[in-house]
DNA sequence: TATGAATGAGTATTCATTCAT
DNA sequence: AATGAATGAATACTCATTCAT
């Protein structure tokens, strides 16, 4: 009996959590992250605004569970970036920051809010930031491949990279202000990362 | 309506003036761009609040007079990237790249409160980021003395390698997230600039 | 949801929301309308002042709900005024005069914050004053007496008298200015009436 | 010396006051009583907002000074109507009515100030409702035709009148909210002000 | 578990008024 | 006499959070 009506419960918590975490992130996308008011969010996900505390102690809390699900994402494509490495051609660099445009532009309404975030709340920049930490783990089998005294320098190296990317993705995709063509950004990121890299 | 006396009201109204810049400064920094409000600056330019909105409309009008500042010596330092890409040499870069150091350092306190400004409201971002377009003047003489087919090209390169600086240094010296000591990030930076910009 | 649990709440609610125009009433008494704050309508009521927003949206709505009591008495009295005049004598007129005045004394105390606020805000001048359109409805069978040729004046006629004793009363009863006891306020009033709608 | 430096000052001093009177007069017509500031005379004034200190007081005072100069055109119409009621015909009446249309036209866009400010300061009502007892002195030689025993009864019988006019044309003219055109008005109120005076 | 109602604390903003010049 | 700058006080409004139901 306990069980049942528990999993219902369970499956009826699950559902309202979900519904509140769908609509926080609608909101933070469109009101940026100190612009999302606890009662947007629960307008927008049309339930009351008390039930929101018994999911979530704060909207610090609900942003990082919608924070979540996009680097699940990230460290997908960061394992693609090790393949890439592996490959050690330029072609294959190419392809993976063509791939990764294609992530942003998918994350790129979230990313407003996670940099204020990050910018407003050391909390969360220690949070979010050691993401660059484990990209050392997902391109260590790239790493391996790499001289020893040449390791750290490597990882130093590779992260650079993929900040210097991230932020000119977030400039040009999000924010639309870069000078120049798409196809131009594209070649001279990856002839930066090629040349930075020693690839060809 | 008399010199004398119009210069001495004016002075006084600089004075006044020129400490609410500076108490949003301090306020701005330790309490980031929305966590501070009105009457915290003027509580820390012990003036009254009322006498805040004879001098600036809103929190955002402060806030651009403050970054203003910074930004004069953002070009500066820019003019001085001229004179180092003039140069070619590996070495005028890494004494560049280690003064932007400095200069980071400096502003380090600031560039949370900017970081969210402009992530949180786009009219900063417009305002702000453009920068980068500038950056193109500033480099003027050494974009000349690169072939006319190839100029496009170096300029979204120097900007690239430009952001990626800013960002490493906002992320190691301002949030003090970063593996690796310092002499390691300037030697990697300095050589993938190089590497990226065929120096040496 | 259960109708229980409904009807108690909505009975608090309403509870709340009396004691917020109970108090507004008082208020806007003794203070006028500019003169009164939701601040002071809070304190009277004894709720705390966000509580206020949660009922109202401002100071103009619940000036509204408080005159809307006002207005179903004087619907009531216009109603009788129709009696009044099917009956046809100065009597009739007198005595619907006098309790006019009881009306009047009743209302007193509201009506400077009534005319405070059509002066001020022509929205509320559009509200309160198509009253007087409205009157035609409630005389309409008395007007159905008159012959059709003189029924259009017949309206205004009635409109600018019933306006005179507004008024009458207004200057009279509320600010305590005019010459002349009650009597003869009454006795003059009503001659005018039945001259000018040639009773008797 | 004195005399010639004071006429100059007194002069200036006249011209400013003057000038702060026109200026509340359209802050007033524009804004409605509580709606005008001290900081909206003084910018449609052209001067400092200390000036106006040096000349009044506060709001009210100038409010009276704006209101003083409507009341000799009062006067002046209410001298008129000793002279129509002399006369003792319809016509005249009737033309005095139409006069009484140009007048309140002209004097409209003050009206709704005056009324705000009579309904929420007593102070007002108490100043600016005694010309109904002035009215008297206007049509004193009228009285002295009329027996009397009626004299009482004449003179509280001829204030309702005004004031009824008064209310029309404040209803009619400044707020707009009237049915019937203007002749129908106009005949009506004339006919109800002859019978309710015997006249014809 | 979910909710409607209520709250307390905080924030921007406006205005009348005064003072040194 | 006139002014620019500064002030203190008041007000509307919003939000995160709690509690009884």
């Amino acid at each position: 009996m306990t069980t049942g009506t528990g999993s219902l419960r369970e499956a009826q918590k699950a559902l309202t959590r979900s519904r509140i975490i769908d609509a926080a992130r609608v909101v933070f996308e469109q009101q940026g992250y100190a612009g999302a008011s606890i009662g947007l969010i629960t307008t927008e996900a049309a339930i009351n605004r008390a039930t929101f505390y018994l999911h979530f102690p704060d909207k610090a809390a609900v942003f990082r569970e919608v924070v979540a699900l996009d680097r699940m994402h990230t460290d997908e494509y960061w394992r693609e970036l090790n393949t890439a490495l592996m490959s050690g051609t330029r072609d294959a660099m190419a392809r993976w920051i063509l791939r990764l445009t294609h992530w942003a532009r998918d994350n790129a309404s979230l990313m407003p809010s996670k940099h204020e975030a990050m910018a407003s709340d050391p909390e969360f920049a220690k949070e979010f930031q050691p993401r660059y930490d484990r990209l050392s783990d997902e391109i260590a089998e790239f790493l391996r491949t790499v001289p020893a005294d040449d390791r750290a320098d490597m990882k130093i190296r590779v992260q650079m990279l993929v900040v210097m990317l991230d932020q000119m993705f977030f400039h040009a995709l999000v924010q639309g202000v870069w000078a120049g063509g798409e196809d131009q950004l594209l070649r001279v990121a990856t002839d930066i990362c090629c040349k930075a890299l020693d690839i060809e």
